[in-house]
DNA sequence: ACCTGAACACCGTTCAAGT
DNA sequence: ACCTGAACACCGTTCAAGT
């Protein structure tokens, strides 16, 4: 008598599907030409059926930015967990994170400020997610104020500095702006701790 | 027998006409919602006008971006000629300029680096001009290491930190993010200011 | 509950045709 | 040269209907 998991695809987990097949068409149309028609026909689903789901299209492409929000925030957590006592190392690494995520989706990336979707007119998903990331963010610079290594400045200014400088890096990256090449993680770890080091400088005490 | 200026309007200068009508669509119902048919329609022509000027929806929005880029550009050399022997305040000059033109139109920011467009896959116009724009900043940049102000580092890497930063700024700016309200030009100022001055610390020798 | 097909008003783009 | 209207294959969204 029991439900468990539902015999998969058709019913069940339609929600996930239709995400895990908007992603790639995404990236391979862009924005402008994404087309939720196609999203359905791609999860196997006639053209209706993401309502059910999500109310608009613009429904499910915050669906998608919450998924970079999310992901954020994870790689806050990891670097706070990977080095409790090294809140330079800190920042470093969940910027770094962030940086493979942006090679690796950057149609992602593209999507959480690119003005695609509002952010302050949003569903509470995305906003919170949003939000979680951003405090994440402000935890870890925190830690470094505590730890008494940063200059004495508002916290929420340096965090801006640094969210900026990360996520403007991971932009000119996807966009493939850097002269020097910037497509494997060993060269955007090259690239992301140079720049790191010139944002460091400045957010330290001297 | 001469032509001058055509009788305005219906002649001559639709492809302007054209570009200044998109801008507030775009604003005003975002870049998946804007239709190349309502422009025209804005700009006072047939929906299939609009083909003898721009090849593609996307070639409309390619000399869009490029706006964004003639601005940047404009806005470091104005910094370079205002202030000639202060390349420190060039860079925040520049900058601030580029924050006050986020404000006014954000939409152009966003297409900036937002993935819509490609940037090395896009027309001619618009990779020079963002070439150009990349130039200018270096420029500004090498000012300053010729001066020996900054630090001992790559200008290009010193580049990418200060562009990185501001263009990610401006991106958080317009999302409304920022915790403090950063609507009016003074305000933006303000906040721009205090971001430019970490970054600016991390840039200089010490 | 979840999915479907028909329907509507709109797209981007092409093309033959007008001045 | 520059602009038009008709046409085509596609959209997003709604809705009555099926299981």
């Amino acid at each position: 008598m029991r439900k468990d998991r539902k015999n998969a695809y058709h019913h069940g987990d339609l929600r996930n599907s239709l995400l895990a097949a908007a992603e790639p068409l995404l990236a391979q149309k862009g924005v402008t030409a994404l087309s939720l028609r196609e999203v359905a026909k791609a999860a196997g689903v006639s053209h209706t059926a993401p309502y059910r789901h999500f109310h608009d299209k613009t429904a499910l492409i915050e669906a998608l930015a919450a998924e970079g929000f999310y992901r954020l925030q994870q790689g806050c957590e990891e670097a706070q967990t990977s080095y409790p006592d090294k809140p330079e190392r800190q920042l470093l690494e969940a910027g770094m994170a962030y940086l493979f995520f942006a090679i690796e989706k950057p149609a992602i990336v593209h999507l959480m400020f690119g003005g695609v979707i509002s952010l302050d007119d949003c569903g509470v998903d995305l906003k919170q997610a949003a939000d979680a990331a951003f405090a994440s963010l402000v935890q870890i610079v925190s830690n470094g104020q505590k730890a008494g290594i940063y200059q004495k400045a508002n916290v929420i200014d340096l965090t801006m500095t640094a969210w900026s400088t990360v996520y403007g890096l991971s932009l000119m990256i996807t966009a493939g702006l850097p002269p020097t090449q910037t497509k494997t993680r060993a060269q955007v770890r090259k690239m992301g701790k140079t720049i790191a080091d010139i944002l460091l400088a400045g957010m330290l005490k001297r």
